[in-house]
DNA sequence: AATTGTATGATTGTATACAATCCTTTCTCA
DNA sequence: TGAGAAAGGATTGTATACAATCATACAATT
């Protein structure tokens, strides 16, 4: 009885090939293995994958509502490119869901999630320290999923994740520029969120996410007024 | 040379079949034409639509990432079903964009945008009192669509629609369900709205706003209880 | 009676084929 | 020489065909 097939009779990857598809090209996006405003041929995404052309197009579908390609009609899909006057919007939209994720995470949070919290951030900390980017922008995603965990907001979770993923490469960018100052600010910034936070302080939690966002638009448009 | 196709040879109606199919299902979802939990089959909507799977299919994409319709692999699609709490997160996310946009309106918003926003409300106050379902969510939509073009930010305009069509079916409920007091007090949450932008007083808008929401929360939720 | 197995129909997942559009090149003509 | 038209290739839009999965019903076995 033992020629059963063991290698996994249960859990069949029950997920689907356009699913599969998405992920992949989403994650090659947020790599930056495209570069913004580049031109995606369904075709090229087809060989790229190993999928056909069906699978590929309700893909595009996806990342298109995720705004992370743009798409015209007969012309095809293009990854997105922010102005900065969009990356300013997005900011603003962020301050106010990140304001309201604090407010809540200093009321709700768990005190597992409040180690957390304050853990991503030393993470983050050493992370920028090293110039590692990758682990920069991991640790960061990893700050974000705890702060709205612990507000017990899935929607907001979702929506600034969303739009966490359309600034990622502008986030890539700045790290990449941050001078010392930047940096000590900050790593500064993220510990005073962390601080009212287990003050258990709901307003200054607040607060300290707003200026932090702002503190990143900042110097996010420094650096794309520079860049240009 | 009179036999050349008149009727618009120019403007030949430059929108693709998939998009039209979209914004279909989109309006019969939104109107209500099928109920929350019900089962959309592909072919079905085929005929509804009279275009193939494809186009069907990426439209399905598109009401999914919507958050309109839920999709389990190998079932298909449904009309989404909200829970009491993923309502209530909604609101709670309004409120911090709809406080953002009123602040940003009462500082930047123009003459003509003030006072269509004074005459949404104003229509608004009609349609509750007529009891015209169709009427009040036409006149709330332009409300929010005049609120958030005159604060600048179309990041936040997008969201905030979004969310708004998430919870559509339940305004609607709540408009069949409000008492007279509640029409009251819905009608000059509004009004303190457009006082506060008039008298370009952020800080006044944006309380204003965010308890517009919060009141209207309140009562979607008293009701969502009362129908279960 | 309950459960298991199997067959069948319906539905979704995936791939491919055909039509329409766009872009580039080349050719023509003033 | 330059402008415009036409042809060709490439790419997307749309429709259809085939495969995999699921749901239901019914029969057989215990």
């Amino acid at each position: 009885m033992a020629s059963a097939p063991v290698q996994g009779s249960m859990r069949v990857a029950r997920t689907t090939l356009r699913e599969r598809t998405l992920e992949i090209l989403r994650r090659a996006i947020l790599n930056q293995e495209f570069s913004p405003g580049q031109r995606l041929t369904e075709r090229e995404l087809c060989e790229l994958t190993g999928v056909s052309r069906s699978c590929v197009r309700e893909a595009i579908r996806g990342l298109e509502s995720e705004h992370l390609v743009t798409n015209t009609p007969h012309k095809g899909p293009v990854v997105a490119k922010l102005s900065i006057e969009e990356a300013m919007q997005i900011y603003e939209v962020r301050a106010a869901l990140e304001s309201l994720a604090g407010e809540k995470f200093a009321r709700a949070a768990t005190c597992a999630q409040l180690s957390m919290l304050a853990h991503s951030v030393e993470q983050y900390s050493e992370a920028i320290k090293s110039k590692h980017i990758g682990d920069v922008l991991a640790t960061l995603d990893k700050f974000y999923e705890t702060l709205f965990e612990g507000a017990g907001n899935r929607v907001a979770a979702d929506v600034n994740r969303s739009l966490r993923a359309r600034v990622r490469y502008l986030r890539a960018t700045t790290a990449r520029h941050h001078t010392a100052r930047d940096t000590a600010r900050s790593v500064s910034s993220f510990r005073r969120i962390v601080r009212a936070a287990k003050a258990r302080d709901p307003r200054a939690a607040a607060q300290a996410c707003t200026s932090q966002v702002e503190q990143a638009a900042t110097i996010a448009k420094r650096i794309l007024l520079a860049l240009e």
